[in-house]
RNA sequence: GUCCCCAUAGUUCAACGGAUAGAACGGCUCCCUUCUAAGGAGUAGAUCGGGGUUCGAUUCCUCGUGGGGACGCCA
């Protein structure tokens, strides 16, 4: 419906006018409401009043507007028909679970979330990108894209070294050292592995590579099972960056483009030159490449497989990377390269926050967070939060409250209407939808016709917190409906009527809850 | 020390630079012979403090205050 009036305001404005659309909280201020009119009255130097009366003359009253109003300063607000409305209802009915996407898109984009190291289990930081990378994903999806969701897997290199140490540290085998991983699950797997460990002794990344392997399996077993996380690949650093070359190409870009200089014995890339702050080393001066040209092998990889975008959801302790990564994407030719930094996750247990230590192994992993709340509410309740906000946990009431949930109360509105459609004995198909003109009729039948302008909106800003907050106000406007307006029993025609409206709220609902990775319930 | 994120109701969070700052939980008052009360109606309650940019600032810039985090030839 958006994309209708924004085409009509396209026509009409002057050429190369943005054309913004908001829904107003307030019905008085229209269905839609445009600014344009303020950055057009500020090019002109004319009053915002009257260009905003010049324009809305010219906007001919099409055949889905209602009318139209003037609104000081200088808004232009605009009412559709019921009509319209009523047609959407039909598109719903008509294309079903494909209801929302939009128009298949060539680009094809990569989106990179978790790649949490397998030295140990994940932290909540990591489910928080997890679920981030596995939603919004979907609403790429939803809205044309091809999406692959890729976790890159540092399965090689000084961190491996370092758990395979810690392991045999954990046996007594060598001093233990600052830097050593040194939680319960070390210990754990060191003694079930006691005897390959000291077989293996000095071989610390054999030993490392073996650990890792198995945190791996546990890692993805949590993410996929339990969370419903989906990935389409797992790329590992050893095998499918190193061991192709990539790095090597990599430096052979940089080089050639003369961005590499010798110091100390060390090869640095100029980095500095795309806003990082300091220079990277990218081979030590022992002649090992460092984890950042693997990276950048793995950004070249991702490029010559055809991707024109790539998304990388980074956790906070990651921030001092972005601008060196964003320097590689640049220099290996990436399209658009977007990275985004989620905060923290703070556990709150009555009342005090937690310290969390991967190193120190004090933390609440998110294993342990699924184990406890359902994943459809621990999804549901870090989605709701933009990813750059910091978050607190409170364990306590998200599992004594959990019937609160606004999962809950989203599912539990989907659960009602499924209920109408089970009870009533009669059919939608012929419905006459002009009978659906009551207040409440209209709100749920505007609310239904949002879906797929949020879907664009957050595939366009990335903001899948927009997909719960609709969750939520959908749920508010059927369960206003449903007090308010009975199905059963009213003159057959409108039941008949309102009875569509029903199914096409059971749709997006069905729709929604799929992007979202959430349940849908046939029963509470 | 340098850099990043955050600061909104009692609490946890929303709000492309737009109109009267929205929800949820928690308070208080009502509503179940009616399609599932895990629901609905009502009520009280907030933009950290200075400056600036402009028709308009919770949003952008700047200074400050308070919280969290990152700064290795580790990853």
């Amino acid at each position: 419906m958006r994309d209708k009036l924004s085409a009509l305001l396209r026509k009409t404005a002057p050429k190369g006018t943005e054309i913004g659309l908001n829904v107003p909280e307030d019905e008085k201020f229209g269905h839609y409401s445009t600014n344009v009119v303020f950055s057009l009255a500020k090019k002109s130097g004319r009053p915002p009043m009257d260009v905003a009366r010049e324009l809305a003359e010219k906007v001919k009253l099409a055949g889905f507007l209602k009318r139209l109003e003037v609104a000081p300063p200088g808004f232009i607000n605009f009412w559709l028909e019921e009509r319209a409305f009523q047609d959407e209802l039909r598109e719903i009915l008509k294309k079903k679970n494909s209801y929302g996407r939009g128009k298949r898109k060539k680009d094809k984009i990569q989106v990179e979330f978790v790649s949490a190291n397998p030295t140990g289990p994940l932290t909540l930081a990591n489910g928080r990108g997890g679920f981030l990378g596995d939603v919004l994903s979907n609403t790429l999806e939803w809205n044309g894209f091809q999406v692959e969701r890729e976790y890159y897997v540092n399965d090689t290199g000084n961190q491996i070294i370092t758990l395979g140490k810690s392991a045999a540290a954990a046996l007594g085998l060598i001093p233990a050292e600052e830097s050593f991983y040194k939680g319960d699950y070390v210990r754990r797997w060191a003694s079930v592995n006691a005897a390959f460990v000291r077989r293996n002794k000095e071989k610390f990344l054999k030993i490392g590579q073996k650990a890792a392997a198995e945190f791996m399996r546990n890692i993805k077993t949590t993410l996929t099972k339990k969370a419903g996380i989906k990935f389409n690949r797992f790329t590992s650093e050893e095998k499918q960056i190193h061991k192709k070359g990539l790095t090597k190409k990599a430096m052979e870009i940089f080089r050639k483009k003369g961005l590499v200089y010798k110091k100390e014995g060390a090869e640095w890339l100029k980095t500095t030159t795309f806003g990082d702050d300091k220079d990277r080393v990218v081979i030590t001066s022992d002649g090992f490449p460092t984890y950042f040209l693997a990276d950048a092998g793995h950004y070249l990889e991702t490029k010559s497989r055809g991707f024109s975008r790539k998304i990388n959801i980074l956790g906070p302790d990651h921030f001092g990377y972005v601008a060196r990564i964003q320097a590689v994407a640049k220099l290996v030719g990436l399209a658009e390269s977007t990275i985004i930094i989620t905060q923290l996750v703070r556990m709150l247990d009555k009342g005090e926050r937690l310290k969390m230590s991967k190193r120190k192994g004090t933390f609440i992993t998110f294993n342990e967070l699924i184990n406890e709340v359902p994943p459809d509410v621990a999804r549901f309740f870090f989605l709701t939060i933009a990813p750059e906000t910091h978050l607190d946990f409170d364990l306590d009431l998200a599992k004594e409250k959990s019937q609160k949930n606004p999962v809950y109360y989203a599912q539990y509105a989907y659960v009602r209407a499924l209920s109408i459609l089970k009870k009533a004995k009669i059919s939608a198909a012929k419905a006459d939808l002009r009978l659906l003109s009551s207040r409440e009729d209209i709100s749920l039948l505007r609310m239904l016709a949002a879906f797929p302008e949020i879907i664009e909106d957050a595939a366009s800003d990335y903001g899948v917190q927009r997909l719960t907050r609709y969750a939520r106000e959908l749920a508010r406007i059927f369960h206003d409906f449903y007090e308010k307006e009975r199905i059963i029993g009213v003159p057959k025609n409108l039941a008949a009527a309102r009875l569509a409206l029903v199914k096409a709220t059971v749709q997006v609902f069905e729709n929604l809850f799929k992007i979202l990775g959430i349940s849908a319930p046939q029963k509470m």
